[in-house]
DNA sequence: ACAGGTTGGTCAAGCAGCTTGACCATAGAG
DNA sequence: CTCTATGGTCAAGCTGCTTGACCAACCTGT
């Protein structure tokens, strides 16, 4: 592989992942949530079982002074809430309220909407090898979210 | 393909995204470049024949005073240079200098060697049909810089 | 038990990079 | 030869991040 199709590969990818990112976001917004695209990534990181202020800036590729404001924001709208830490007193759990349990649903029905699109040009198999190959790539990395 | 599988591709198309910039970035800046990865976006669009400003501005999903700094800062390190338009007076060209184009050539050559790393994981074919399919989804969409 | 260092979290200030708004010069249509 | 649209810059403002300082709670070793 030549080095400007190497390039070209980057390109493609951050052009892909861009188009993405705002399809998604832009789903959930005509849902009625008002939230930018950080949010859902924090939100990925929060669903299983909640998690910490650092342990989101650490997925989220920030500070956790950066996340604790990004938390406070979200508190605000009423997507989270602060709980002690069952194991740690100095620690905030950071959980899902119903209302961000809803965004985060609607997050995953814009998203495979936004798939289908692909899946329509790719063909469905060709998506799902596709997932594969990528989360091969970097399996738990963070999710930067400027550049 | 169920709704979180469709958010697990995008997160993993994310990561790779995100993981892909950064090691381009930190190669280039390994072979003493002082650049930003938007300016390595920036570089892919001059390279064929220059732009103009606007151009560039939809290119990175900007608005045209913000390339407008960006370039004026990139004249400043010296990888560019603005240039009457041959074609409009009130435009001009930007165009990569000697500098712009040795630093284009290096973020090639990062561009290499971390996809070649993609290419141990995955080998060399799939990589091939992972370009393939990305290109297909998002031909000439903006490389949104931010989120 | 407790001193010393580490870790989780917040507060505060600063800053980089973007946006909006205003403006000028040239282009192009009627 | 006006009238509107377009390319570009200047200026001001804001958002979301960073750095630095700090406190509270944890966790060692002694």
């Amino acid at each position: 592989m030549h080095n400007h199709e190497a390039l070209a590969l980057s390109a493609a990818l951050l052009a892909a992942a861009g188009d993405l990112t705002q399809r998604i976001n832009d789903g959930v917004v005509a849902r009625g949530f008002e939230v930018r695209p950080a949010h859902g990534f924090a939100f990925t990181r929060l669903a299983p079982a909640g998690a910490t202020v650092t342990e989101l800036g650490v997925h989220l590729g920030v500070t956790k002074q950066a996340a604790s404001q990004l938390v406070e924001e979200l508190v605000r709208k009423g997507y989270v809430e602060r709980r002690p830490h069952p194991e740690d007193a100095r620690a905030r759990l950071i959980v899902l309220t119903e209302r961000g349990w809803e965004c985060t649903r609607a997050a995953e029905e814009a998203a495979a909407e936004a798939v289908r699109a692909w899946a329509a040009v790719l063909g469905e198999a060709e998506v799902r090898v596709l997932r594969d190959q990528l989360s091969r790539i970097a399996p738990d990395g963070p999710v930067r979210p400027t550049w």
